[in-house]
DNA sequence: TCTTAACTTCACAATTTTCTGAAAGTAGCG
DNA sequence: CGCTACTTTCAGAAAATTGTGAAGTTAAGA
């Protein structure tokens, strides 16, 4: 048995969370996320509330509040959280809603964005009628298609969620 | 103007190709690859044979053998380039068919299956009964959603790029 | 079998990134 | 209006990453 009451601090097992926050924050930095702002994600998933404050994201990670400040910063650019200010404290709180993170990482459209950019610019400057600009034409159109899937398929996804979970 | 005979060595306007290469690595590098390997990959990419010799790269990209060796292997493993050896002598090519290369993009099902993995075993071990476990299991349910709805849709690529580009 | 062209591995130096402590900024509340 | 609780910024120390030169390995051709 590793059942507990729940101690009023952290909640749950520590233990078993950190594990958890660890593992995943390491998959997230293997696919190239860095190492601070994973954690901070990993640690808010994996929350009861899913919303944690600066202190007790500095507390359960054992790092400053610098560190935190960049990290959510960071995640908040990139919409996979969201700020909110606890009413009559200076206190902020950093939530994540469960669907709008996932959501946002589809939104790597940004970065299909540029990457087709880059290809145009690549056909234009080598010649649409080079082995090479037509390599990069493909690959461009490619890119094209996929971004317009990914919209059809997010349609999918709330019809499916709805089904399975409920709105 | 800007055009000029072919010279042998490296072919068409080295100015523009570099332009192009170093650009399109930038957009790699932000979405989370590494320098050299995104270097090389760009550089192979605008190539018009698709495919260069080590010396190539190195001389192109002004590097050493050994950080092209590094990169190859990187970008061999990831299945985005091929490598063949030249009949006939010691030398190494390395190649990206057009195709293949954004195939194995998408097969960041490697990945996804590790984010699956994790997020498994955080279901367990938070209880899948509690907030934060609910949480991680509708997360569960979109990457596994996700999986189906990729390899649909490399389907329907292949279908659209036949029509477009002929087998 | 020997020679040698080509690739790979490894230890280290250089660069870059990351996190911290301290100082500065901001906003609730008296 | 100031006090204080919190957050952000910034310079620099520590750590991680990256690329190099040199030595090691492999295999083609004589």
């Amino acid at each position: 048995m590793t059942e507990r009451a729940e101690p009023a601090g952290v909640g749950r097992d520590p233990e078993a969370v950190s594990k958890f926050v660890e593992g995943f924050a390491a998959q997230l930095v293997e696919a190239g996320m860095q190492r601070m702002p994973a954690r901070v994600f990993a640690a808010l998933l994996a929350s009861d509330s899913g919303s944690l404050t600066s202190a007790e994201l500095g507390e359960q990670l054992r790092v400053s509040p610098a560190a935190v400040s960049g990290a959510v910063r960071y995640l908040a650019q990139q919409h996979m959280v969201s700020r909110e200010r606890e009413p009559g404290s200076r206190r902020e709180r950093y939530r994540v809603h469960s669907n709008q993170w996932y959501e946002a990482l589809t939104n790597r459209e940004a970065v299909l964005k540029r990457w087709e950019t880059a290809l145009r610019d690549g056909v234009t400057s080598l010649g649409a009628d080079t082995p090479a600009g037509r390599r990069m034409a493909e690959t461009l159109a490619f890119f094209e298609f996929v971004d317009g899937e990914i919209a059809a398929m997010m349609e999918r996804w709330r019809a499916h969620r709805e089904k399975t979970f409920g709105a």
